[in-house]
DNA sequence: TCCATTGCAGTATGGTCATACTGCAACAAA
DNA sequence: TTTGTTGCAGTATGACCATACTGCAATGGA
C-alpha cells in the first residue's frame, strides 16, 4: 500500500457526503454520477475505484443517513422533551432542507422501487430508529408498542412533511405541518 | 377539420393513461416518453402533437389520477363504511399495485422538486379530497376538522404505505399496513 | 372525386446517462 | 533516490434522454 489509507477513506467520505445529499435534494434517478462526483472535488473516472455501481454508493449512502438520523433522535429522546423532536421534524426548516433531512421523506417511495438488496439495506438501518421510537411510545403510553405501530407513526411524521413540501402556498404548507404535530402528539398519547 | 374530434382526444386520452400509470409505477425521472408513448402504441415523434412538454404531460397526468382517486374516496365516504375505505388504502393489494393507487403515496416527494407550476396543480387537484376527508372527520370526531388536519390525516396513510411499500420483508410489510390501520383509526375518533 | 387538413411515423440533434479502459503522477517503502 | 503501487483524470462507449422537424397517408368536407 503507497498511498496513506486515510486518503482513499477520506475521498470516500466525501463521494458519500455529496451522494447522501443530492440524492434527498433531488432524488435518485435524477442525479448523475457526474454531478455526485463534481460536488466531491472530482471527476467521473474516479466513480469506480471506490463503489462497485450507483446502486452500491446508493445503498451506502443510504446507511449514512439513516444511522446519521438515528444517531440525532437517539439524543432527542434521551434528552429533552421528545415532543421537541417532534416540532423539529415539523418544522419549517427541516421542510425547506431536504438534503440534510429525514431521507425516508425524501426517499421512500424511490427507494420502494430498487432491488430487494436496496430496500434490505433500507429496513435494517431503519429499524433502530423504529426500535428507539418504539421504546420512546410505549413508555409514554404505558403499553407495549410494536415496531410496526412505530413505522406508522413515522409514517405520520414522514407523509406529512411531503405533502407540506408540494404545498406550494407557504401560509398552507406552516398549517399542514403544525396539523401534524398536532396529529403526532395526540398518536402519541 | 378534417379528423374527427374524438380521434385526437383518444389518442391524448391513451397516452395520459398510459403516463399516470408508468409514473406512479417508476417514478417520473425514471420513465422517458419513449416508454410512455410505446406503451399507448405510439412512437415518440406524435408525443408534441398531444402536450406541450413532458412537465405539462405530467401536470395532466397528476389531475387525471388525483380526481380519479377524489371519485373513489367520494363514493367510500359516502356509501357504506368509510373505515373500508382506510382498510383498502392500506391492504396488500393497494401496496402491490402503485401503477393505479394513490398518487401520493407514488409521487410526493418527487412533485415536492418540481416547478411550482406542477405542485400548483397537484394542490389545487389534491384539495376536493381533503376537503371531503376534512367533512368525513369533522362528522367523526364531533368537532370542526380543518383541511390541514385532514392532510395530516393523509399524510399518515400515505406515509405508512411508502414504508410498507420499501419493507422487503412481507410479513413485516404486512404488520406495518395493520399498525397504519389502526394508527389511523384512532386518529380519526 | 378531389383536396386541404392534420394525426402520425421516422428521423435528427445535442445532451446526459452508467460504465469502462488507459495512462500519468503522487506517494511510501526500500 | 529509486521503485512499484495506486488514486485519479481523461476519454471512449453505447444507450437513452427531451425536443424538434419533415413528409406521408388517412381523412372528411366540398
Amino acid at each position: 500500500m503507497r498511498y496513506a489509507p486515510e486518503h482513499n477513506a477520506a475521498t470516500r467520505e466525501r463521494i458519500l457526503e455529496a451522494a447522501s445529499r443530492l440524492f434527498r435534494e433531488h432524488g435518485i434517478a435524477a442525479v448523475g454520477l457526474s454531478k455526485i462526483m463534481a460536488a466531491a472535488g472530482l471527476t467521473v473516472g474516479t466513480f469506480y475505484t471506490h463503489f462497485k455501481s450507483k446502486e452500491a454508493l446508493l445503498r451506502e449512502s443510504l446507511c449514512r443517513s439513516l444511522d446519521a438520523r438515528h444517531e440525532e433522535l437517539g439524543q432527542a429522546l434521551l434528552g429533552a422533551d421528545p415532543e421537541t423532536l417532534i416540532r423539529a421534524y415539523l418544522s419549517p426548516e427541516h421542510r425547506d432542507a431536504p438534503g440534510t433531512g429525514c431521507p425516508i421523506a425524501a426517499l421512500a417511495p424511490e427507494v420502494a422501487r430498487h432491488p430487494r438488496a436496496t430496500r434490505h439495506t433500507f429496513s435494517v438501518h431503519n429499524a433502530p430508529t423504529l426500535a428507539a421510537l418504539a421504546t420512546w411510545l410505549s413508555s409514554r403510553q404505558g403499553k407495549q408498542v410494536s415496531r410496526a405501530d412505530a413505522a406508522a407513526f413515522l409514517g405520520l411524521l414522514a407523509g406529512t412533511l411531503q405533502l407540506a413540501r408540494a404545498t406550494p402556498d407557504r401560509a398552507e404548507s406552516d398549517a399542514i405541518l403544525h396539523a401534524g404535530v398536532q396529529a403526532a402528539l395526540r398518536l402519541a398519547t
